[in-house]
DNA sequence: AGTCTGTTGGCC
DNA sequence: GCCAACAGACTG
């Protein structure tokens, strides 16, 4: 018998043991019973025989032939467990589709005997239910034990583990049989070695390929689903201009030198993405493979479509807007070494890549890369740990660098790339700041601009990131806002729906409510959001086309391109939107931007608040005259000394980085410090705030590091829980190894009705 | 004693 | 995350 350490899907804080008779790799899969269950785990490694009091379980199955899992990608997994202080299961979750690391559990489905009884009336109708397969959990929802127990007695039900989705889907492959291609088919087959029978079917038609398949030309193979990718001629890449060349040259010449971070700067447009292909063009011909992170979904079909025209099938998607089935498919292409190129979102940066030997990440200073919800990461800052553990390059581009790896790059950790020419024939956009004052939601100057733009045939897009009429409304009778029951928010009025709507936990009542302080019933609407933004548009232009996007008018996929369609086409005057509108499309028509409340967002309370506006800014700022006319933006403010609004007055970076630096110098906020923060929450206020309180004790006999805190988190009350924070401060990352770890022990012994979170590297203190 | 409901510890 | 075991409340 061997034993072997194995990560199972659960949030245990370690690994188990498990015996084995058949050797075991580190990085395969295998079905293991844990308690009365049974689940995918993951070998990590042999162990001697453990002395523990407990009996230790056998492997019933051994999933994969090989580890899935490269070593590279298996001790960094283990690195981010111990950075992140997260159960191995959680992390370990994230380095597989979905399906591929999970409990294997019952389902119940309909015999033919079922089917019989229920047509002749001898079961009951709501037995028809099982005409899918279910699991037991919604099973038990809607039928007792009893009940349940009798269809099974009666025959009426099979019980089956659902073993679906442990593996990718496969399909027909045609394989060139070898020889000299006749004819077309077989001289297209032959040029790709193999591909899918549906493809093939599609373009030369069902015969020609069972005409090669009876010729014996091509054997059938079942292989992982081929995506459908973009269609891209290939070999139309452009020439690198003489200053991305030499930066490339500059790339190329540290290639040897293993681990070295680059940090690419240059505006939207200006060939970065050229850079990229170059570079790893190099990368893939030394036999290694390239992992592009970018920061959202709609973005990766741009990147995509150059590195399909350069790369072709080598080239692999990943990111959450896959089908599960699809994404395991392109997942499985990679582990087997089959796409040495995986472009995706953040969830890539686990991608199983053999001899991976670069890392781009696009727009790195992009808040997305963080997750927000679970396990807190930060795929920018974990993609620079793979790239040092794996020992290769990192590129990290963008045209507003985040200020920590600006400074970096400014103190020489990273090198630092400039690109500066912009694309040919655009001027920089005219940028002018307009002091707002009074409740009006428009200026004067913004009015003005607004009408000249349309009387010229051009078109405006205007941005005030605040979906819904209007974000509160107040008791003409007793002053009080209406407020969220479970959460220390108020309510937003949407006017079209009828209703007022918190904004994070969903929470609706109709339009409007007796105000719940004194039954009053008379309201004042405070404040603007983009749905009355639209309106007013409509009366002060009541000629021109008005849309709004945002993610009321936003629902799918398919209602932002027809938008954007619309607004390419010209049947779109003026287009309202929160920051859906700031992301990278490229919209030629658009000649005037304006940002309705440009300070907005200052004021959270976020170390990063005065980056995220700036950056925003810039952002927004770019979508003017895009095309061949020029473009203005005009930037509202209550606030116009403020540095980031000068700052993007002159669309400045490096003197929005100063300031900012000077700033955190100052406050002792990173990069000159680290933070972790601690969230404990629970149901009753008290003892949320006990909690923080005993939290905080802890940390401050730890002489190195700084307690902030406790105090109630900004937003108090969310989803009907309490919520207390402190905030630890310290000068090196490692100082809270130690005594994170120890919390966490702690923790577990505290009494239950508790929640405690931490979140390392916070970038948003709510 | 039997049955139901809510809480809690531990998974090898 | 989830199950089983347990405790306590209520029933007959």
């Amino acid at each position: 018998m061997r034993f072997y350490n194995l990560v199972l899907p659960v949030p245990l804080p370690g690994a188990l043991v498990y015996a084995s008779k058949a050797p075991l790799l580190p990085g395969v899969r295998v079905l293991v019973p844990v308690k009365t269950r049974r689940m995918v785990g993951v070998v990590l490694e042999e162990v001697p025989e453990p002395s523990g009091p407990w009996e230790i379980r056998e492997v019933e199955e051994v999933l994969d032939q090989e580890p899935l899992i490269p070593q590279e990608l298996l001790r960094f997994l283990l690195w981010c467990q111990g950075y992140y202080l997260a159960p191995p299961g959680e992390v370990f979750r994230l380095a597989f589709p979905p399906g591929f690391f999970r409990e294997i559990r019952r389902r119940y489905r309909l015999t033919p005997a079922g089917r019989q009884a229920l047509a002749e009336g001898r079961a009951p109708e709501a037995l028809s239910w099982f005409r899918k397969a279910r699991s037991l959990r919604a099973t038990r929802s809607r039928f007792t034990e009893a009940e349940l127990s009798e269809f099974l007695a009666r025959g009426w039900l099979s019980e089956e583990e659902d073993l679906s989705r442990l593996r990718p889907p496969e399909e027909p492959w045609l394989e060139f049989a070898g020889g000299e291609p006749l004819g077309e088919a077989e001289r297209f087959l032959a040029e790709r070695g193999r591909w899918p029978r549906r493809f093939l079917e599609e373009i030369f038609g069902r015969k020609a390929v069972e005409d090669l398949l009876r010729e014996r030309r091509a054997r059938v193979v079942s292989l992982p689903r081929l995506r459908r990718g973009p269609v891209v001629e290939s070999g139309e890449r452009p020439r690198p201009s003489p200053e991305q060349l030499s930066l490339i040259r500059e790339i190329e010449r540290f290639l040897p030198q293993g681990f070295t971070v680059f940090l690419l700067h240059g505006v939207t447009g200006s060939g970065k993405t050229l850079v990229y292909l170059e570079v790893a063009e190099r990368v893939l011909a030394q036999g290694k493979s390239v992992l592009v992170l970018v920061p959202e979904i709609a973005l990766t079909p741009y990147v995509e479509t150059h590195f399909v025209a350069a790369f072709g099938r080598e080239v692999a998607v990943l990111h959450s807007a896959l089908s599960p089935s699809a994404r395991a498919a392109e997942w499985f292409r990679v582990a087997r070494g089959e796409a040495r190129v995986v472009v995706g979102t953040r969830l890539a940066l686990f991608a199983p890549l053999r001899d991976l030997g670069l890392i781009v990440v696009d727009e790195e200073h992009d808040p997305s890369y963080k997750q927000a919800e679970r396990l807190p990461y930060q795929a920018r800052d974990l993609a620079l740990m793979r790239g040092r553990m794996a020992g290769v390059p990192v590129i990290l581009g963008s045209a507003t660098p985040s200020v920590k790896s600006f400074y970096f790059a400014r103190t020489g950790r990273y090198r630092y790339l400039r690109l500066k020419s912009r694309p040919s024939g655009r001027r920089l956009p005219e940028v002018e700041l307009v002091r707002l004052s009074g409740p009006e939601p428009f200026s004067s100057r913004l009015l003005e601009a607004l009408s000249e733009t349309l009387s010229r045939g051009e078109q405006a897009l205007l941005f005030l990131n605040r979906r819904g009429y209007a974000p509160a409304v107040y008791c003409r009778e007793c002053g009080e806002v209406l407020g969220c029951p479970n959460c220390s928010l108020t309510l937003t009025y949407h006017r079209a729906r009828g209703l007022l709507l918190c904004h994070f936990c969903g929470h609706e009542v109709r339009a409007f409510p007796l105000c719940p302080h004194c039954q009053g019933t008379a309201f004042r609407l405070s404040g603007s959001g983009t749905e009355r933004i639209e309106e007013e548009l409509r009366k002060y232009f009541p000629g021109a086309e008005v849309a709004r996007l945002d993610r009321d008018t936003v629902t799918s996929e398919k209602r932002l391109t027809d938008l954007l369609r619309r607004l390419r086409r010209g049947e779109i005057q003026i287009l309202v939107g929160t920051q859906m509108v700031a992301q990278g499309h490229d919209l030629p028509g658009v000649t005037l931007v304006g940002v309705l409340l440009a300070e907005g967002g200052l004021h959270l309370p976020d170390y990063r608040a005065a980056e995220r506006t700036f950056q925003l800014l810039v952002q927004v700022a770019g979508r003017a005259g895009r095309g061949n006319l020029p473009g203005r933006v005009i930037l509202q403010t209550r606030l116009p000394e403020h540095y980031v609004l000068q700052a993007a007055l002159k669309q400045d970076y490096e003197a929005f980085f100063e300031e900012d630096l000077a700033r955190r110098r100052a406050f002792s906020f990173p990069p000159f410090k680290r933070l972790c923060l601690l969230l404990v929450t629970s149901v009753r206020e008290e003892k949320a705030r006990e909690g923080a309180e005993r939290a905080a004790e802890f940390f401050r006999s730890w002489p190195e590091l700084e307690v902030l805190g406790p105090a109630p988190a900004p937003l108090a009350r969310l989803a009907g829980r309490f919520r207390w924070q402190v905030l630890l401060r310290a000068p090196r990352a490692s100082a809270f190894d130690r005594p994170l770890q120890r919390f966490l022990e702690e923790v577990s012994r505290w009494p239950s009705g508790l929640r405690v979170t931490l979140d390392r590297d916070p970038e948003e203190l709510l």
